[in-house]
DNA sequence: CATTCACCTTGACCGATATCAAGGGCGACC
DNA sequence: GGTCGCCCTTGATATCGGTCAAGGTGAATG
């Protein structure tokens, strides 16, 4: 397959691209740029310019925001498949608002906005599934925001564990941490320490084993129902 | 004025309605309905099937979450001329995803989500705003979530005085709180008690004047670079 | 005019989580 | 294969903000 094929075939598959024809899609390829990235190399910075939003092909990607004391908060980490940066294109002078530094090394497309927007002007159906998919992530930020007011850092790890089971599993289930622990902690807003010592409690309590990245749940019920304990 | 022709200017302020004609606004007429509701009054719960939208006219309305422990913390506080609920209408089985509870009495506008969305079809203009419009949302969401993270409650509730303050203006500046202090408590996630605490030791540091819901900061400046420390 | 009630304030105390510090394990690289 | 450095863990301590409790004030109500 070239690798213009290969392009498309992953746009085809995601969200944004997936109302499109075959023609609209090849209009963007043009636009579309690939590039690679090194473990820790910056994407770009909070307030940049944005001219851009990425397709995340290979490696993983944190998007994040660093406090005055140098604290960081990972609002997202981009994981294959993932889009990221897509929404801010709607903005009338468009800046990113938070940075973005690869964790592992990968590559990603560089879709270019303006030539996106155009096409979407032709494509309500994408719009719709635009503004869904907005929609979800507003409401992501809600269960953040009400997970960090109203909920304490052993309900955001339970309830974090409890994302990577896939749907409708019950049981016994195994998962695997799909990042290093720090940047998990990060991500829930807690230390690393906090993190640590948490999933040992949860482990003394014979809700979960911990396993270096592999965690073990003995029974996924059990586990939802201590969640709101 | 008739009722008709003030319901059309109120909708013609909205971003949600600015670029629409007139025909399409004069359509949503038989789609919109007017109602009012008391002090306390639940105007929605949380996962209610969400078919329409609103445009507060009178009064205050507060969107919220409650934890199982029965804590309260306001998702956001909506004023007379604000629309709330708009992006739900783009899921594909709407809900609301917070409960809405009349503070102070008042009037609202009821939009059915189907006849706005039929309409939106034809007005990529409108398609833009309103993107633009849940970008905003969404930049605000992690704003919010940074304030939660990387800052303290201190932070949290200089920020939102500051928030009250004209654009551009310096020097002296007296700003009024716009809700009873415990509503402006649950918005920033802090108790009532930490927040009257706050506000009287920023005044203890003559940073600004309380007198009820009235607050003097004798120097905006000062305030500003006070945010950080 | 007295009473009540909601809201705010103030004080004393407590607890969850951060911070600081030290040690261990494991992979990378010479 | 040794050493270095990163990440994770574990323990001791500190602190921010919450909880509980007790007034105070002002507006609404009878």
């Amino acid at each position: 397959m070239s690798a213009e094929a290969k392009v498309l075939q992953d746009l085809d598959h995601h969200y944004l691209f997936a109302a499109l024809n075959d023609a609209q899609r090849g209009g963007l390829l043009a636009h579309t740029h690939l590039r690679s990235f090194k473990a820790g190399q910056l994407l770009f910075s909070r307030n940049d310019p944005a001219q851009a939003f990425f397709l995340l092909q290979r490696g993983e990607v944190k998007l994040y925001r660093v406090s005055a004391e140098g604290q960081e908060k990972i609002m997202r980490l981009v994981r294959p498949g993932m889009s990221f940066a897509e929404s801010v294109m709607f903005m009338d002078e468009p800046r990113y608002p938070v940075h973005a530094q690869g964790v592992r090394a990968g590559a990603l497309l560089a879709i270019e906005s303006a030539a996106y927007l155009k096409i979407l002007q032709a494509s309500f159906d994408t719009c719709r599934t635009v503004m869904a998919q907005m929609t979800r992530r507003i409401q992501a930020h809600w269960d953040e925001i009400e997970a960090l007011t109203l909920q304490n850092s052993r309900y955001r790890i339970v309830h974090y564990l409890l994302g990577l089971v896939p749907d409708g599993a019950t049981g016994a289930v195994e998962v695997t941490l799909p990042s290093r622990k720090s940047l998990i902690a990060a991500q829930l807003a807690v230390t690393p320490e906090t993190l640590s010592r948490t999933l040992h409690a949860l482990s003394e309590d014979d809700l979960i084993g911990v396993h270096d990245y592999a965690i073990s749940i003995p029974d996924v019920g059990a586990l939802r129902r201590r969640i709101s304990l």
